[in-house]
DNA sequence: TGTTAATCGAGACGGTACGTCGGGTCTTGCC
DNA sequence: GGCAAGACCCGACGTACCGTCTCGATTAACA
């Protein structure tokens, strides 16, 4: 599916947000196509017939581009309801695998250019913060259901929640069974049985 | 501190493992003295007097170089026994934090390459569940001290806490409290204290 | 003597002569101060300031780039006209062997690399025929002057003349005596004396 | 075709004919079936189960090994004796330009090398000045026969025939008319028909 | 109704690095 | 000593990608 042949124009003196979207649109378009390596700013740019000028009019620079894709395809961060922790971390987890699958490998892009890009890497601390914060009306709720130790941290569980997606990105094991990772994670800070 | 002016020869048709040895011992020199931008192909071997074929002859590409750079630099995967896991999980996660503060831009440099290198994803994968596998000893001491809860999957222990290591190199917390880490990381795990 | 400091920029979506005449500029430099080894096409971008990518933007491959310097270097190709062929003739030897002399090598350079690089062949045939070319309108004088025989072949004349320049300066003999060759080379044409 | 498996040994302590008789006809083999790119060192060596410090024993450098397999290739320089000298110079240029469509274009290579390796200037000016001498006889027979004009200079003439075939080489017009050719070099030169 | 100011497409440009290629030298171990 | 094998140094080549720059066309708001 090649772009239409038309292309935007200026709008006057002020930005035309049909060029922003485009730009993402083909954005998602090469990264399905042609993987990790066709995300490259000239690729892109052609793809959206935009010009790289403008692509830097919005985004300081590719980490930046590619965390705004990130994030508009991710879509909401909605973390399930099931009435079971373990339910809810796992159905998350595959979840956001299946996305990952996809276009996940643009996450771990995202990760290592924080490396050696300062910009990209404060976007994406802001980013992590907002996901771990997400889980803690989850965490809060299970707790309500005394499904979490008396003594659970539930920062410190929700970090863990997300290190092991990460990990498990990273580490290209997308293929992992969610519900056997969510049980692993969770299994210590769960209560006890009463026998 | 520039390297000596002799220069390594063939020693015939085999090998010469100097030759690697010097690439690695100029690539740490120029990582100390020019960082991460420093550790180009062509500044290594420079540096080492050697070839860039030579370089990629022993490693197929620089990923690979970095990795086998990583690896050496890092050193034994020592685990401490202190008797305690908390106290060994703390000390490895302080000295791994504290290498980790040098030339852990490397090793997320790694990590990133992996991510559109084949050769580089396996060789990380590779060292991944070494270092988890180096973990095992250490938790099935805990094991037998009674440290862990009944029920604890040593592996899923293990992966955690290398998880959550790199989780914090990734996401630029190697100032965080390696003790505070660790306890979090452990507490659910642990047995708990009888009354 | 070092490339001025001013970098010349972009001026639009469109090939900026200044650019490439700075190459040409550099690398007629590189070729007066360091000879034909200097010529390489890291060291021309770097003495003008031009990025290798800018290079091969102007010329697909370094023969081209070399027959342009070549062609640039050579000046106009003024044929004499002193009212003798022989003189005339003689003194583009002596001109065309004096250039030859500094930046001749130059042009070995080229036909070796038109052996083996298409491109720069096809400039070279070019460059050959034009060559031919310049000589028919001197030819045609000395026709008019009665100096050359009536069966007189002029393109076969032209091609001999150039083909002779060529042979000499193939085999290092630039140092012969031009007056001596054309003498040679165009003896058999002449019109007999008649008695 | 690909060459035996079979490797040749040492004869003891002195060269074995055998050798350089087999990395001629590697050599030959490859260019026939790469063309003049596939000459490299590397790969004659490889072809002809060689070692290139015994390539580099027999001839100092690539261009010698190549003129050896340009004088070896070309045979015996048997100058044809018909009677007539446009016919005898006619049948060499067919003779030769047949022979350089296979591999002239090694000449041509050589040539090249000869622009920057003096050895292989040398043994190329040698190569000329036995290629015009063996005009020489032929051209005597001729004079003789008073084909000539009285005022002919041989060895000019000698000089002439060989330039053009070079410069016809090295213009890649092998597929010209040989006869023609051979008819216009050679036209100015006959004794002009008596009417 | 012109003038201003900004967006936008186009693509040349500088810079930096990568991986590859080819020539020629060297060392080992076998004969 | 010749020889196969192949590691090694050196130097160069062509390519890729990022981010910056300059043009000229376009359009809306303002004069």
């Amino acid at each position: 599916m090649s772009r239409p042949a038309v292309s935007r124009r200026s709008i006057g003196a002020r930005p035309n947000p049909e060029t922003s979207d485009a730009i993402l649109d083909a954005a998602a378009d090469l990264l399905r196509r042609k993987g990790l390596r066709g995300l490259t700013t000239d690729a892109i740019a052609r793809e959206a017939r935009a010009s790289k000028t403008t692509l830097y009019r919005w985004w300081p620079n590719r980490g930046a581009l590619l965390l705004a894709l990130y994030v508009r395809a991710k879509g909401g961060s909605t973390r399930e309801d099931t009435g079971s922790l373990v339910e809810d971390v796992a159905r998350t987890y595959a979840r956001v695998f299946g996305a990952w699958q996809n276009e996940g490998r643009l996450f771990s892009l995202i990760i290592a250019e924080a490396q050696h890009d300062d910009g990209v890497a404060e976007a994406l601390t802001a980013f992590r913060k907002e996901r771990v914060a997400d889980w803690l009306p989850v965490l809060r709720r299970a707790e309500k259901r005394r499904e979490l130790a008396d003594d659970a941290d539930l920062e410190v569980l929700a970090e863990s929640i997300v290190a092991h997606a990460w990990f498990y990105l990273l580490t290209k094991r997308l293929d992992a069974d969610p519900f056997v990772l969510a049980a692993n994670v969770l299994h210590p800070w769960l209560r006890k049985q009463d026998s």
